[in-house]
DNA sequence: TTGAAAGCGTTACCAG
DNA sequence: CTGGTAACGCTTTCAA
């Protein structure tokens, strides 16, 4: 009992040597695990190191290592359950791997996300995982590039970067969506996405910045091609960012006098929201207008009707991010890999053959 | 153009001063911001750290002031719809007082917890937030108060520690919900909650560790004793700790000859399960079961029936955390705050009379 | 207002 | 195998 172990001031790796007798070296030797030391001296720093409570300073390790055990990430929100659940995937591979996860909240918003990353970048996180919220707008990402720090994307491309990157066959999965509608009779189907454009309109894909979303959206514009459909175009419904801007969407969509039969939402969120607004009109879904949403959020399965889904691999999405970025961290090189994960249609109740254009 | 700005090595202080031929003491000043300088040198220093394209590194400026611009989070799992509003809420005020946020998942696991708050405070954040998985084993919390380091309590108490908690009014809403119940005739009420003992079975309150739901069970038990309900005790669940489980221990009450006539789910994510197996079951809402959850998560108001459910304040439960602990990293000091937030009994359609014991 | 130099707690290199 | 010592990049006295 020579004094109190719990000092406020933290004990340091020289402390720990004075208490042992042995050189500040050898003591931060055993203590960093580094280097070879002989057994008896290794005992005597272990056990100097625990009757001081000793707690490593994780700076100062960086500060000399250049490591820090940390990857960062930034996502658009963390609160929406798809992001919510490839972090999850994230964080239980980089725990494995030894790295922690600083996450950030981009919001959706590119000057948020610049922050975000010099922000981290200057905490010399290890490497980055991003979800690009624009992707014509990643002159900060090639910073991170430059950076030497590795950085994969998460959900959404970016063709001007050669990073490696993760993303779900969305194109594919939303031509399957629109393939089933289209079969089933409806011609007036409309796509509903968070992203927005400039005047709040859709003309052509190339308006639309976020990547995921624009692949679905041509997967779908093709399957509409496919089946001769015209103007298409005007079905595409941006700028449901809110659930009050969604609401107004789809209020204003069946107060018109040409109503879809027929909604894809680009995600649960809007799914949820569509669902909320169509029951409140009345609808009778699939009778009067058929549901499919991006994401098998929980919800989708036990609503009255289910909803029809898009289930996307979101864990599996984060998973294989982290798993690209912990490979370049301990040392993979070349050019970026391109992960495509498998979409799977879940078809439940909320799709049904279009009603017969009485209206 | 002197020379390629964008070098793989970064550019420190010292090397702004060079370029602007000062002292580094002086750059330091005005890249850091403290201090003063006439407004020549301030300019000059600022024009070479952007020629340069200097990168402050936090890691090292960390490391003089002891503080790291960072709170570690510790929550049970980001994946649940209550933690990840809440830690939305954290972020939020976090980044507006200037503070990233490190966030680590538990998985409700006491070593896990422990693990990840040696490594939070080896890499010196400046305070945490945690939810303790379990109540009485917090001897690790008091680490982190013997280091200096302010602590929160998330939804979460323990009597133990003397520091700023903020917790729902737990005790109250299930009160309100048992009352509700059993003023509608119901007298076999099942509490349903992921929290364990050891022998999977519940005897007192005493046997739960996670404080919210011990809060709630005893409101419950508390609700019951006042109607002379007898044997109550029987009819908490404990250890529906993944989906499987709380299939597992529905099927199993309804198996019985006894069966519950109303459940309470102790939060959103076993609610929705509940709610699957109840409808695999072929059981009518609320004909043959009532249904209570707490967290008002999305799923529960787009049911048919929609469910009843006890309102969080989730998202300011974890703002108000942050708010405490970002007081308290500008200097405020004292006994440990307490902090309590009201919840709403949001009734739907998903609790009506007991069914007559037909049975 | 500016500069020189001493830390912060590690790791890493180089002798012994 | 061990000890001395120089980094790492910044902040912070203390003088000038």
């Amino acid at each position: 009992m020579e004094q109190s172990p719990a000092r406020s001031s933290s004990v340091t790796v020289a402390d720990v040597a004075r208490e042992a007798g042995v050189s500040k070296a050898t003591a931060a030797r055993v203590l960093g695990g580094y280097g070879t030391v002989s057994a008896k001296v290794r005992d005597a720093v272990k056990a100097a190191a625990s009757a001081l409570d000793y707690r490593p300073n994780e700076l100062a390790r960086s500060m000399t290592t250049g490591r820090s055990g940390t990857i960062g990430v930034v996502v658009g929100d963390i609160e929406n359950p798809f992001f919510s659940l490839a972090v999850r995937g994230i964080t239980d591979v980089a725990r494995l791997a030894g790295f922690n996860v600083i996450l950030s909240n981009s919001g959706e918003d590119v000057a948020a996300e610049k922050a975000a990353i010099r922000t981290l970048v200057a905490k010399r996180v290890d490497g980055l995982i991003v979800s690009p919220a624009k992707e014509g707008d990643v002159e900060h990402l090639k910073d991170i590039e430059r950076s030497g720090r590795p950085l994969a994307l998460l959900d959404r491309s970016a063709r001007s970067l050669n990073v490696d990157t993760v993303i779900a066959d969305d194109r594919h999965a939303a031509e399957s969506v629109t393939r089933l509608l289209i079969a089933q009779g409806h011609r007036r189907i409309a796509y509903v996405t968070a992203c927005d454009t400039a005047d709040h309109v859709f003309r052509t894909p190339e308006d639309i910045y976020t990547d995921s979303v624009r692949r679905r959206i041509e997967g779908h514009l093709g399957a509409c091609r496919e089946a001769s459909l015209e103007g298409v175009e005007q079905w595409v419904c941006v700028g449901a960012n809110r659930p009050e801007a969604t609401r107004q969407i789809v209020m204003g969509m069946f107060r018109s006098t040409e109503r879809p039969t027929a909604i894809i939402a680009s995600d649960s969120v809007i799914g949820l929201e569509v669902f909320r607004v169509t029951r409140e009109l009345g609808l009778i879904l699939p009778d009067d207008l058929s549901l499919v949403s991006f994401h098998d959020a929980d919800w989708t399965s036990v609503t009255s009707p289910p909803v029809t889904v898009v289930q996307q691999p979101v864990y599996q999405l984060g998973e294989a991010a982290a798993r690209l970025l912990v490979g370049r961290l301990k040392g993979e090189t070349g050019e970026g890999r391109r992960v495509v994960l498998d979409t799977r249609l879940i078809e439940r109740a909320s799709v049904g053959p279009a009603p017969s254009p009485a209206s």
